[in-house]
DNA sequence: CGTTATATGGAGAACGTTCTACATTATCGA
DNA sequence: TCGATAATGTAGAACGTTCTCCATATAACG
């Protein structure tokens, strides 16, 4: 009645958290509680509250939330979006995501380390509540200094001494060793390792420790300590120049393990416009047993390491940490051989 | 000296804007505004600022940003991650983005609407500045809905009426056109489509588009205007059985447009085990031209529609919507032909 | 009954920005 | 020299949560 009649214009419609503590009669910070389920909550309370917070669809604002408490999102980081791998991992991910009131918020670094750094920086910024890192290119004591200000979760990054953020892996070591002894099973003994360009990827890579496993199995087998690698580069121009001299050389081998099914998917398709057979002149794995080795066309053998268990052991890893677990964990999951024509033709299991 | 000697606990570390404002001697709005390039600003200022901002290391909060303003990040909602096509459209739109001051943040819905839509409304709640939706499953209406709170570009949905927001595609039509123009153009007369399953895609999809202009052709051609069309189920069990069947069927036609080139590759690998010779005793046409299309071992010959640059096209639109234009804009590209040996064996250019 | 413990709800200060409204100073005609 | 206009900088109120204290009510215990 009096001039202070101000009636706040109030020409915001957004229901927010006083809304919903309004039409509920309680306080804000009631409702906020029940938001968390925290304690100090009666059953008549939360009843209140829920259906005020049903009948009105009230959505917390996660970018409030953010900026003072948890946002209940976790992001995750692609070196690259390009590779079907890394699809599987971000399935698993969200799977386990899915029935938790957690999200993911994917960013993509097209593996560039400029990028990277500064979509972690973003996700920090953003006050997410964990990262998972995927095959990221930074060196351990960058990924370390973030790991104190965010829960770390490293995905393909072999650092089993890191101690600020956790790691889990595919034993990547294990996985050639497989691959090797699946060749070696077949009958072959010339066996050569086609693996990624000197610049990419650091000792902690999975693709080196790839070449570890491979020169350790080649010499337990007794072909000394120094198997032949080829490294392939990653830009198309001289990828397919050096896969096709690697074809065409004299002293090709009869065998050949390629660090991951792209470059053995491409080595297929220059090897039959060469003229050379598979796997009657060369026998072919890979590795990742992507969907498309697995097409009737391609029928590459290789080793299969559940991008998606990945996903969601990392996912599980990340959860555990955010809620209060200290001290890193290392993970690692033990890889298997798919066997298909590219590896032997009457294609019987192996081993 | 006296007994208010608090001293804040400023056990923060954290680098805000009030600490670049204090390092700088200047005003916490007068940082803001540097950080906003607006209006009123000094050069002097704007050195003394961009000096303090550089020797700090000072990045100022997304959260915090989207409480009250822009927060520079567009969401960018994939329908699924394995389809080759969709990173190819990242790309576009990481591309365009990394000379601005916006960053994208990606979530993926798996095709299930229910994770769609709390995908959106979480991108929302962080205030993103705007959303790039690829191939939503969403009804118009709902989509229109949220673009009232939010600038929306939908890339892969056709909905040229809608005024709310805008959209980007592919001339689909005009695709599936160009793929029966050339199957004619190689003498091919008995045509079929593959398309996806029933419930799979609304009228606005991709998929029922490129059923029209299929029909359109064929019809243009004087084959009548109900050409024939087979769905293809997506779930992996029926998927294969129906394609065998297809492949097997007394009446199978002597040519296939596949609507995507992912069921294309699959039916040249199921024709290939059931010894059905491509392009000898079928010719396919696919569309995407996906990366594995283009592999000599595959060789299929596809509609390319450039995802990339529907992603480059998209975020520029979006920013012009957030930068202020009204009304919608819908935009098309014409994809072109990529012609290979499962298209003819003389692979001669065609048209 | 008095005392202490426990459960429940609320007040209100952060969190780190943006942005409106205002204060001050400089510039410019006339 | 005076006013008007433009340019520059600042104070301080949002924004929508979380979360630490507090206050009260109830239960438990001797």
């Amino acid at each position: 009645m009096s001039i202070e009649e101000k009636q706040k214009p109030q020409r915001n419609d957004r229901v927010t958290i006083r809304t919903v503590a309004k039409h509920a009669g309680v306080s804000v910070a009631a409702v906020s509680k029940v938001m968390r389920n925290a304690y100090g909550v009666s059953e008549a309370l939360r009843a209140r509250v829920t259906e005020a917070i049903e009948a009105l669809g009230y959505r917390p604002s996660r970018a409030a939330r953010g900026l003072r408490g948890r946002s209940f999102t976790i992001g995750v980081l692609l070196i690259d979006i390009r590779n079907p791998f890394l699809p599987e991992v971000i399935a698993g991910v969200n799977g386990v995501l899915a029935p938790s009131h957690y999200q993911a918020m994917i960013g993509v670094s097209d593996a560039r380390v400029q990028l990277e750094t500064s979509l972690i920086e973003s996700m920090i910024d953003y006050k997410m509540d964990g990262l998972i890192l995927v095959a990221p290119r930074l060196p351990s004591e960058i990924i370390a200094k973030f790991a104190a200000q965010i829960p770390i979760v490293a995905v393909g990054y072999h650092d089993a001494g890191a101690t600020a953020f956790d790691t889990v892996n595919a034993d990547d070591q294990r996985g050639a060793e497989i691959a090797v002894e699946a060749l070696l099973a077949c009958g072959y003994r010339d066996i050569e390792m086609l693996s990624l360009g000197e610049r990419e990827g650091h000792q902690v890579s999975v693709v080196r420790q790839r070449e570890i496993g491979f020169r350790r199995a080649m010499q337990r087998a007794g072909f000394g300590s120094s198997a032949p690698i080829t490294k392939i580069p990653i830009a198309p121009p001289k990828r397919e120049e050096t896969m096709r001299k690697f074809l065409s050389r004299k002293n090709r081998p009869r065998a050949v393990f390629c660090w991951s099914d792209l470059d053995a998917i491409t080595l297929l398709s220059l090897a039959m416009e060469m003229g050379v057979r598979v796997p009657e002149d060369l026998a072919v794995i890979g590795y990742d047993n992507s969907s498309t080795a697995a097409l009737g066309l391609v029928n590459l053998a290789s080793i299969d390491q559940s991008g998606r268990e990945l996903g969601q052991v990392a996912t599980r890893t990340l959860i555990s940490r955010i809620e209060g677990r200290i001290g890193a964990e290392h993970i690692f999951q033990i890889p298997s051989l798919v066997s298909r024509n590219s590896l032997t033709l009457s294609n019987a299991p192996v081993t």
